[in-house]
DNA sequence: TTGTATATTGAATACACATTCAATGAATGA
DNA sequence: TCATTCATTGAATGTGTATTCAATATACAA
């Protein structure tokens, strides 16, 4: 394994422990020393893998901003595309908590984008956070739904945002708690449901 | 009026502005000089009516945990007991929504509430957080619910924590964005229909 | 009026913690 | 083998900010 690789792996050791205890104790009360202590490694190592904390919160919200794209575009949904829009709903939800489960990571990686998207964080991550956006995407296939009357009638902006923020919340719920079961996707999407 | 009660009154102002801040910028983001700034009032005042930060932050939460016992078990909700297990939620939320539209600072405290449960906040306020449930009383209802054939099988426990954590998702979400239109709470007690 | 309690101020203090740094150890390549 | 580069350490530094404090003003009670 050549240098390069080696920090490499470093740098996701450090960016995976700092996401636990961010989510766990939250940005502000997890101390660089904090997240050294449990790579483990020294404190002043921690500025040759990072320049700062800043920055390593903004990498976090940038694997996630990525980690959503890849979600909503990546080869499954692509695989679901021409479903019914309720099917293709279920399905994705299906997939995600599957996905989640097999990667606890992903809820962390929920409530960290949530926390920053809402509470205040450093501006730049914020903003990354910000620019994720599924809403549209969802609202069009809502609209698809409304069309062969799968779904209910409403603005398909404020329904979108609905079903997300259902979603959003659910993941934070089963992030707390590891024990949660998953509901059934159906429940989720029923929201939206003629 | 008594030196108590001014008092009193500038000790709510402090909490009201306090809890703007915090939710627009963050608990550790909001330096007890931008609350002060805010009020307005010197630095050194706010130690005369608050022990400190994380003091005013604990009061907040106790009247969120206050107000959200007040909700679920208040002469409004007293009123519509004996309706069926759908209408009863649906009148729920459609006096949560009104009245929160009323009395913007019910958006901030779900947040802040959220963000207290979530985030690493001080302990002591996160206690107090947590010990708010909702979830049991909910989970009642909806098994009489599911008994009387108006809602979907499936565990109440669990339905109700996907129900609550929805509404924690949209609230937060209207937080966020005040223009936006309230759902129609029919599509939220749809996660639970039969 | 006078004395006492409370309200108010803003500068001084103290502390926690991110960041820097000088020094040491380990790997790589010639 | 030596030289150079990178990895690592933990203590020193500096900064930001909650909190304290001594001083002053204002209200109240007798």
């Amino acid at each position: 394994m050549t240098r390069k690789e080696q920090k490499e792996e470093r740098r996701k050791a450090i960016l995976m422990t700092a996401l636990n205890l961010f989510v766990e104790k939250g940005y502000y009360d997890t101390k660089i020393t904090d997240i050294a202590a449990a790579v483990p490694m020294s404190t002043g190592l921690m500025f040759h893998y990072f320049e700062s904390k800043e920055v390593l919160l903004l990498e976090l919200v940038k694997m996630g901003a990525e980690g959503t794209q890849a979600l909503s575009s990546g080869p499954a949904a692509q695989a679901m595309a021409d479903l019914p829009a309720d099917q293709y709903l279920k399905g994705f939800l299906q997939q995600m908590f599957s996905f989640a489960n097999e990667q606890p990571w992903v809820f962390n990686m929920f409530v960290l984008m949530g926390q920053v998207r809402r509470n205040g964080m450093p501006e730049e991550a914020r903003k990354v956070a910000m620019a994720v956006n599924s809403i549209d995407f969802t609202a069009a296939l809502i609209a698809r739904g409304q069309m062969d009357g799968v779904f209910r009638a409403g603005d398909p902006i404020l329904m979108s945002r609905c079903f997300w923020a259902s979603v959003q919340g659910i993941m934070e719920e089963m992030a707390m708690d590891r024990e949660m079961e998953a509901p059934d996707p159906e429940w989720i999407v029923s929201i939206l449901k003629a």
